[in-house]
DNA sequence: CCTCCGCTTCTACAGGTGTAGAAATCGATA
DNA sequence: TATCGATTTCTACACCTGTAGAAGCGGAGG
């Protein structure tokens, strides 16, 4: 995927956290994920804040581009879609919401573990820029559809997301949740979200 | 508080956790949160493992003693509360959410990080019976107010209460939350959760 | 009084981890 | 080709962690 030594070293990093949590990632735990020379790692990151750091930086780069080229469906074609069909819109949103579940669940680990991590290490917030892109564009659709305060709705409306998809991660309710990956989760997917932008789009959440 | 023990133990545990993350959980910082003999934790608890678990059964015990004193206003009184006044269900909820993000800030960020734990630990996942207690409270509150689906619908509506909590902690939404344990955050929580439970409660989520 | 037994505290030790710096390798330039 | 600089690899070492077991202690029962 990456090339340089840099992206390949944080990659690995990333998926150290995604298997092995905070604890497991190492500077040995990430040289030997590389596959690269013992040291590696330490060569590169002198400390682990600095390891960490990179991880986070890497992160938001990630989501950054993938929220660029794969927006929100609501985003992508005209400006104010969801008044037409909340279906559709949530329908694609699902999708996208699938997919970090199945092909990205690594980085969407990775980065609520980071999130939590930011709880003691305040200098990494400012970097986890995701959730401001996302936000963004939640707030903008929202706000296209004339709701009263898109900006609170919009942070409440990803928070919401959010929850969803730190649920079917950590599986505290594997009972009701599908499979990721499946057409079943889109769908059960897709009719929270088409609920949630039910709710924050009545006009003035009252 | 708690005064044997192995209640001190994974209190402190419990501390360390929300102070130093996943990370910083070792048999010596507990025993040095809990101004305990060097070695006591490892007394206590032999493995790690050991650790880990009391710490989540802790957990789950504590949250389930706390649900059911102070559960869900929608239970407390009559069976069929919320198509009454959703916004007093609302501002109840938000209370109690509000607490647990300050006072009880502490065992819900460990709470969170156990949670993430369990994705490599699915021995873990059984114990989290915390979610269980709330997701049936809240199943039951939808089922009584009639919701097509409340398995579904109950699911789906902590997922998201918890996605707000988790907002809050880790701060990704810095920038509209207000500071909890003020008046502002049981306000802007008593939103969130009305816009909420005015969606998850319109009869099938369509 | 002594003895036993459980709880508590202390010590030991083998490995893992963070970090720094030395050694080696390689490509480009003069 | 010989030299230089950067990149990459290796090594060293102090410290931390998990885990086991020995030592100490105090109270109940004979």
């Amino acid at each position: 995927m990456a090339t340089d030594r840099f992206a390949v070293l944080t990659d690995a990093a990333i998926d150290v956290l995604a298997e092995h949590g905070m604890r497991g990632l190492t500077h040995r735990a990430v040289d030997a994920r590389a596959e690269l020379a013992l040291g590696t790692t330490s060569a590169y990151f002198r400390t682990r804040k600095a390891l960490i750091e990179a991880v986070v930086r890497r992160l938001a780069e990630l989501d950054r581009a993938d929220l660029e080229t794969d927006r929100l469906p609501a985003e992508a074609g005209a400006p104010a879609v969801d008044l037409g069909d909340p279906g559709a819109v949530a329908a694609g949103i699902a999708a996208v919401l699938d997919r970090w579940l199945s092909a990205g669940r690594t980085r969407t680990l990775a980065r609520f573990l980071c999130l939590l991590e930011a709880t003691h290490h305040p200098e990494l917030r400012t970097i986890l820029a995701y959730g401001d892109v996302f936000r963004l564009q939640a707030t903008a659709m929202l706000a296209s559809a004339g709701v009263e305060n898109p900006e609170q709705a919009g942070s409440h409306l990803v928070a919401c997301i959010d929850g969803l998809l730190f649920d079917r991660l950590a599986g505290a309710g594997s009972r009701t949740a599908p499979q990721p990956g499946t057409a079943a989760s889109r769908d059960d997917l897709a009719t929270a979200v088409e609920t949630l932008l039910r709710a924050f789009t009545a006009t003035g959440s009252r």
